[in-house]
DNA sequence: TTTAGGATGTATGCACCATTTACATTTGAC
DNA sequence: GTCAAATGTAAATGGTGCATACATCCTAAA
């Protein structure tokens, strides 16, 4: 089981996933190159490619690792989102985690997805489903969730950028959290008249 | 006037600018390097750099440019808004822009933003107050202005980054702007009891 | 009109990077 | 125990950003 020599590293895959994740909150994606990954883990330059076919493919696993974290902190801000208030504070945290982890909040978002990477196709597949959930949940008589949730998404998300690009003011967490739920409640006070805004088109 | 040698390019700023662009819309962000940029300006490796002090700063340039011309794109989709009809226009020109010109949109919104760059705060800056303009005149009833452009951004830029991650269905022009009025739709019926909303908390 | 000097472009070199290919070591199944 | 697959290494290729020293050209002052 264990190697009882240094030439094999054990678990290389997983340290090469801590290093990169590593690097990319230290200094941001410039930072994370496969070589810096190599070092940080003991190994020569190429090793990495043994468990990597190149560096999008380790990219796209620390984002999924990203999405499985952004899902986490999300269910621990409120469990079972069931009223607009929990969905506010859902989505004050969506907010946060982006502001906490901006490179990696890039990473999972604002690079061109690699529509081949089927972890973080997944990955993203169950955020949107987990969002959705929420909106079910939290608006029962809704009748398009689908659209009500993509909706929410779009301006949490947009939120989280517009933030994260220096576009909003984000000098106390306190600010942040006020903006994100005045403008998740103007939402939520007109869910009902969403349907009929659809229909109307 | 005009330079009787090839020793001298004549505008190798607008020259770098423009196969900047180029690279960037054929390439990807990965496809602009400042040597290719400086291939395609026929000229030697290292000209750019009397022109543009780094990388990033012709980045800069380039995005610069595109605010500039999405505020272009997005006076044309309507010159003067007053509506929310004309709000939802405008909305839809913003998210087709980030779809036609993708690597544009995300070297203006997606990299860590320099904020020592002035041409590129300035011209966030202006579309920041464009969007604020287009809301006062469309709702001139509603109080803090401010919050509610806010909110229309981030919904429409949210918006934007979802589609081009590939999260929503861009299979069609129709599919794309039917959701973009819905979306938005939703928020402006609500402008009323937004103020309410923030007040209320 | 001549002639510095600044602006612009070039040549070279360094350090870093991704990726490929060939090779070495270890391990585990038989 | 043997051998093939898995894992790690070494070396080489070609690209990149950028600093430094050098070449050329234009312009404005003398």
């Amino acid at each position: 089981m264990a190697q009882n020599s240094t030439y094999h590293h054990g678990d290389l895959r997983a340290a090469c996933l801590r290093a990169a994740r590593e690097l990319l909150e230290e200094d941001g994606s410039a930072g994370l190159s496969l070589r810096a990954v190599a070092r940080r883990a003991g190994v020569s330059a190429t090793a990495p490619y043994r468990h990597y076919a190149d560096r999008e493919a380790l990219v796209s696993a620390v984002a999924a690792e990203g999405y499985r974290e952004l899902a986490e902190h999300l269910a621990t801000a409120h469990p079972v989102p069931s009223t607009p208030d929990d969905l506010a504070a859902v989505a004050v945290a969506y907010v946060r985690f982006a502001l906490e982890h901006p490179a990696l909040f890039r990473a999972m978002f604002a690079e061109p997805c690699d529509p081949t990477s089927e972890e973080r196709v997944a990955a993203t597949a169950a955020i949107s489903e987990y969002v959705r959930g929420i909106v079910r949940d939290a608006f029962p008589g809704v009748e398009d969730t689908d659209a009500l949730a993509t909706t929410v998404w779009a301006l949490v998300h947009g939120l989280a950028f517009l933030h994260l690009d220096g576009k909003l003011d984000t000098s106390t967490p306190e600010v942040v959290a006020d903006r994100v739920r005045a403008s998740v409640f103007a939402l939520f006070a007109v869910a009902p008249a969403l349907r009929e805004a659809i229909a109307a088109r």
